[in-house]
DNA sequence: CAGTGAGCGAGCTTCCGCTTGACTT
């Protein structure tokens, strides 16, 4: 018996069929081994190293630890079992850089004793594989290099450059090559449509008909010079750029138009222009995702996981399922010999031989595409949507329909189409104007006969050179409007079209497109609004420190320059680690001056973000900056009555100088009430501050401080009701009073969470517990009970020799710890704190890693001087005049 | 935003690309 290894396990069934009983194929789902993703799948001999959270000794020729994930276990042991009756592995992993790759860590996983082929294959067809097996070679180890230069530098960027935002910006957000990029591109965009200048032009529309048939003319000319239009403003900032054309005002084209009404008019020139259309490319991941984005309205997400069920296949009632389409993760626009023929076969037999002029072929060149697949396409060409119907959902249906109809339309000849314009001078009242009709018709639709979706240009009636309107004349005037016109900012992009952006720029893999989206979507960096993508502040304030810091690493061009190395490394001709010294450690010059000595250069001076939004009249900058929970405006140094918080549905386009202000105006109070507290009659307000929602009672007024009560973090302010605002404002509840003491038992919510609280006695509720409903008897329960966190000594364990410092082991929130005073060790999990002996104990603490720059941030001063008034004596805080202490919170934006 | 209160030894987060189930609701 043969073991044949593919990646995938619906090409290891369809494989299966092919090859026969001499062979057993087995999927090993992807990827077997790959770098410890998080710092507990860090094997333990490498745990202590200075480079453990890489995964990658990067002062040993950046040597990688791989590691095996649960569920490739499962997998590799099923091939090791396999293993034992085979007389030969057959690896057929994908023909790129990732399936190389594959094979390459099988081979080190399984280290077979019998003999092994590496085969590939582009199409999964009986003739495709048998080919191949009698082709075998060899792993080409360079193109290994290749994949783990590139699996290296991916780790390496994103593990050094997360925690530079989680320091400057907010903890667990993410850099990488291809998600910041995708970010920027969204940012971007933003940035220009909120530079763009919408400018306004008019021209005017000529309502026609002739013999009956109605159709339009537009403007092209005013007594002889051109009249401004679309391209004759830039399309980014929306300015006018051509100054030699005229640039109506309605007045001008209303004056205009009076002047022409009751002129002449004819036809002047009429010219007919035969045009071909051609279909467009089979489907690839990209191009499916687009296509299925704008005629079926699905998120790439939802495209990949129906193209997943159609490539799994359904069972046709043979009992045995069958895949529908071909692999859905690919950038090959090319169709198997076996496809071209039967679409040929089809396309005659349905549609005439008129339709069909032998194959197409089709290539494309996208950077960095690895074309180990065939184009997405349906398996059998012959197999009609209406015949698929019964057995898939409405959404397979669609999907497949689709695929199916791109795939045939690419094999069809070209659509014949006659172009015709028409030029129509009009003169009248000393004025002249020409104007343009356009229509085309279809002579013969070739593809378009089974492509979807087709706008279709206005079809002209008869005109001749020579017609006008008057008497006898077949020529009609209808109607002359002036048309008003404004310049459109660039469109925001939407998953689909971002997508089409990154694949252009060869960002990302077919693989790896509906994750970025979503990826960048949950970290909060973009989100949807409608179809269209917006950023975030928080995505913009990442981008801009990115940009000003790291630009070369975020640049468009980065994948590509990087792909070009990995070729070069794949043909023999660069060394790897090399590349590597020089991208990381700046050691050679070749690619960048070292990531990690400018991060370490560079983090001190990088301060938190603050997006310019522009000045005022009185010239103080307007910043967004981000608080803990949302943005804010601020107006120069901020402070009271120079901030506001940004609600949610104001994106950063909409976010003027003007708007800015008009929010920190408003900000004093909500805009609307949520009702009235019954006993006071005072409104009831539910407000986003800077450190999250809160309601309040009452409107805030010169020297008036309304009551307030904070929301848990997080809740979303559309739901607060008047009943829940009122619970809060309730708050703190008195339950009763201490039977010993006589003193007040309260309930209320603190900075820490809700509590009970008996005479500075506190205790915090537990979570089965609600502040609002918590029972006098159960207040009592918890108070009873010993204040919990705190540290307990297990045990001393002796003195350090010398100097005589306690050695000690306490049981704290993390489990039992050792400690001289100082440093702090945890027990590994399974010691046992009575055993351990003061030798072990020294020895762990003289390995301890040293405590220094875990948080360096720039001016933590700033940070603890807005901490300090709540931690001030009450004594103090009483008597000191509140303005004081509103001075001191000044640069809490920080 | 304002107000009602701690203590203590944190350690982790994060990348890109290749694949599907196995979970839960």
């Amino acid at each position: 018996m043969k073991l044949v290894i593919v990646e995938s396990p619906a090409k290891a069934k369809t494989i299966g069929r092919f090859l026969g009983n001499d062979y057993e194929v087995l999927a090993s789902f992807g990827h077997v081994r790959d770098l410890p993703g998080s710092a507990a799948e860090v094997p333990e001999e490498v745990r202590k190293q200075p480079w453990a959270r890489f995964g990658v000794d990067v002062a040993n020729d950046f040597a990688p630890v791989y590691v095996v994930s649960a569920q490739s276990k499962k997998h590799l042991s099923e091939i090791k079992k396999r293993l034992k009756g085979a007389d030969k592995v057959v690896l057929a992993t994908d023909e790129d850089r990732e399936g190389e790759a594959i094979s390459w860590h099988l081979l080190e996983v399984l280290q077979p004793k019998v003999p092994v082929e590496r085969i590939v294959f582009h199409e999964i067809t009986r003739e495709a594989i048998s080919e191949a097996i009698a082709h075998p070679r060899v792993v080409d180890d360079n193109l290994v290099r290749a994949q783990e230069t590139r699996r290296i530098l991916d780790r390496l960027f994103g593990y050094s450059l997360s925690p530079v935002l989680w320091k400057k910006v907010r903890p667990k957000l993410s850099a990488g090559r291809v998600q910041s990029v995708a970010v920027r591109l969204v940012v971007e965009r933003e940035e220009e449509r909120r530079a763009f200048k919408v400018s306004v032009y008019w021209d005017l529309e000529a309502a026609m008909s002739s013999s009956g048939k109605a159709f339009t003319a537009a403007l092209l000319e005013a007594d002889g010079k051109r009249v401004a239009e679309g391209k004759d403003f830039d399309s980014t900032t929306g300015e006018p750029k051509n100054d030699k054309v005229v640039w109506l005002d309605e007045a001008a084209a209303e004056a205009l138009a009076t002047a022409l009404r009751p002129g002449t008019w004819k036809v002047v020139k009429v010219e007919q222009k035969g045009a071909t259309q051609r279909p467009y490319p089979p489907f690839i991941t990209s191009t499916l995702q687009q296509a299925a984005s704008s005629v079926l309205g699905f998120s790439p997400r939802r495209t990949m996981q129906i193209a997943q069920r159609l490539y799994e296949g359904v069972d046709l009632g043979g009992g045995e399922r069958e895949g529908l389409i071909t692999y859905m993760r690919t950038d090959s626009v090319t169709l198997s010999g076996k496809a071209l023929a039967e679409a040929g076969v089809f396309i005659r037999k349905e549609y005439g031989d008129t339709y069909y002029d032998g194959p197409r072929f089709y290539s494309r060149n996208t950077p960095g595409a690895q074309e180990a697949h065939e184009a997405i396409r349906p398996t059998h060409l012959g197999r009609k949507p209406e015949e698929v119907a019964r057995y898939v959902d409405t959404d397979e249906l669609k999907l497949y329909r689709l695929i199916w109809n791109r795939t045939i339309a690419s094999q069809m000849v070209d659509a014949q189409l006659l172009k015709t314009t028409a030029d129509i001078d009009a003169t009248g009242g000393g004025r002249s104007g020409k104007f343009r009709a356009n229509g085309s018709v279809v002579k013969f639709q070739g593809f378009l006969r089974v492509a979807d979706s087709n706008t279709q240009d206005a079809v002209l009636p008869e005109l001749v050179e020579g017609m006008g309107v008057g008497a006898g004349q077949a020529l009609a005037l209808d109607k002359l409007d002036a048309v008003r016109h404004e310049t459109k900012p660039p469109a925001r992009y939407t998953e689909a079209t971002l997508v089409k952006r990154l694949e252009e720029d060869g960002i990302g893999r077919p693989s790896t497109y509906a994750p970025t989206i979503s990826l960048i979507q949950d970290r909060g960096y973009v989100e949807l609004r409608g179809k269209a993508l917006l950023p975030t502040f928080v995505g913009i304030a990442v981008v801009q420190l990115l940009r000003q810091h790291f630009s070369e690493y975020v640049d468009l061009k980065f994948t590509a320059r990087m792909e070009g190395v990995l070729d070069k490394i794949a043909e023999g001709n660069q060394n790897w680690v090399e590349f590597l010294r020089g991208f990381y450690l700046g050691q050679t010059e070749e690619f960048g001056h070292g990531l990690e000595p400018q991060i370490a250069a560079k983090l001190a001076n990088i301060e938190f973000p603050a997006i310019a939004l522009g000045n005022d009249a009185e010239d103080r900058p307007l910043v967004v900056r981000l608080g803990r929970t949302a943005a804010f405006v601020q107006r120069g140094e901020g402070g009271e009555g120079h901030t506001a918080t940004i609600p949610s549905d104001v994106s950063f386009e909409e976010l003027s100088v003007a708007k800015a202000e008009e929010l920190i105006a408003a900000r004093v109070q909500g805009d609307e009430a949520l009702g009235v507290e019954p006993t006071s009659g005072l409104k009831v307000y539910c407000i986003l501050g800077p450190y999250g929602p809160y309601v309040q009672l009452g409107e805030a007024g010169e020297g008036v401080k309304p009551k307030r009560a904070s929301l848990p973090k997080g809740t979303p302010i559309g739901d607060v009701t008047l009943q829940i605002a009122l619970n809060y404002l309730s708050l703190p509840r008195e339950l009763g009073l201490h039977p010993e003491s006589g003193k007040p038992v309260r309930a209320s919510i603190g900075p820490f969470g809700p509590y009970v609280v008996c005479e500075r006695d506190f205790r915090s509720l537990k979570k089965e517990d609600n502040v609002f409903g918590i029972t006098f008897e159960r207040a009592m329960e918890l108070l009873s009970q010993p204040k919990r966190g705190a540290k307990e000594l297990l045990r001393k364990v002796g003195e350090r020799p010398g100097t005589g410092e306690a050695i000690e082991i306490f049981d704290g929130r993390y489990g039992p710890y050792v400690t001289d005073g100082t440093a702090n060790v945890s027990l590994p999990k399974q010691a046992d704190p009575a055993a351990l002996t003061l030798e072990e104990a020294l020895r762990m603490l003289a390995e301890a890693p040293k405590k220094e720059k875990t948080s360096r941030r720039k001016a933590p001063a700033k940070k603890a001087a807005a901490k300090k008034p709540a931690a001030k004596k009450p004594a103090a805080k009483k008597k000191a005049a509140p303005k004081k202490k509103a001075a001191a919170k000044k640069p809490s934006a920080k």
